[in-house]
DNA sequence: CATATGTCCTGAGAGC
DNA sequence: TGCTCTCAGGACATAT
């Protein structure tokens, strides 16, 4: 699903845009429950069409295409957005879509299979406002010392912290269990009970796994979804070392088999000979 | 305040 | 073979 390696392969695929014009923004008709869409149609056409695109961020997992004005054009894909230059992976779920009038990519599609995400025309202050203080420190660029402050107190499972994204902002599900695994932290651990080495083995795992991700462009799992912006799967699926492996040989030890266990209603899988348990 | 749980949604795969 | 059921996990609302 779209973690931080996937969101900034979408957002490095469709950066060409930058100083393209918008020509018209459509909301595309769906069979399904339509995807969020904010403001409606009128309102987003009459502040984003014949706006410069100034840049394109990404705050957390969210894609953030920036105007020369004020305006943000906000995607959050969820679980099974995509943000897209090429054509999608099916007519079928498309849900949004800007035209430029020229330059080397004419449209940036919104597809989305399950629609649970959204696509939002926002201000900054309505960013700030809705995510100032909901969104942490990004992932890829938090220093040791403001990571470990922002978890250390917590009583909670590393694994399960490492999810919250008012502490540090684009872990997901998949590169939890994946850090956790090159750190050699069992995933249980309470935050309040890890040491200084341990911390800062987490912190460079954390940097090292998510530069590598990015790379390979990301992760596309067993369902296929996720794809970068010209549609193309990503390739660290290849590398995983403890995701969606139960039950298969440990590839950095090869003396146990990957285990599977749930946290906070989310699967997590570990080594346990290579992430031992504290007692 | 910190932490836990339920909800949205679709389609793949399991099991009968 | 075709039906029903479960599960996957983003962010957030609500509960404890």
């Amino acid at each position: 699903m779209p973690e931080l390696p996937e969101v900034e392969t979408m957002r490095r695929g469709i950066a060409p845009i930058v100083g393209q014009r918008i020509e018209q923004i459509e909301i595309v008709p769906c069979e399904r429950r339509p995807v969020l869409v904010e403001p409606g149609l009128r309102q987003f056409r009459k502040r984003a069409v014949g706006q410069v695109v100034a840049a394109v961020e990404r705050l957390g997992k969210r894609v953030v295409i920036r105007l020369a004005s004020d305006d943000r054009i906000v995607f959050e894909p969820r679980m099974t957005g995509l943000v897209l230059v090429a054509d999608p992976p099916s007519a079928e779920h498309l849900r949004f879509r800007i035209d430029f009038v020229s330059g080397r990519l004419r449209h940036v599609w919104y597809w989305d299979r399950r629609g649970l995400g959204s696509v939002r025309l926002m201000t900054a202050r309505q960013m700030a406002e809705a995510w100032g203080e909901r969104v942490g420190p990004d992932a890829l660029t938090i220093e040791l010392a403001e990571f470990r402050r922002r978890l250390e107190r917590s009583r909670r499972p590393i694994k399960v912290a490492l999810l919250d994204q008012k502490a540090l902002a684009g872990v997901g599900n998949l590169y939890a269990s994946e850090l956790l695994h090159v750190a050699r932290i069992h995933p249980a651990t309470p935050c309040d009970a890890l040491e200084d080495e341990d911390w800062e083995g987490i912190h460079a795992a954390l940097r090292g796994v998510l530069e590598e991700a990015v790379r390979y462009e990301g992760s596309t799992l067993s369902d296929g979804t996720y794809r970068n912006a010209l549609n193309q799967v990503g390739g660290y699926q290849n590398h995983h070392r403890v995701y969606d492996r139960a039950g298969e040989w440990c590839r950095s030890c090869s003396k146990n088999q990957v285990e599977r266990v749930v946290q906070a209603q989310r699967a997590t899988f570990f080594c346990r000979n290579c992430q031992p348990e504290r007692l």
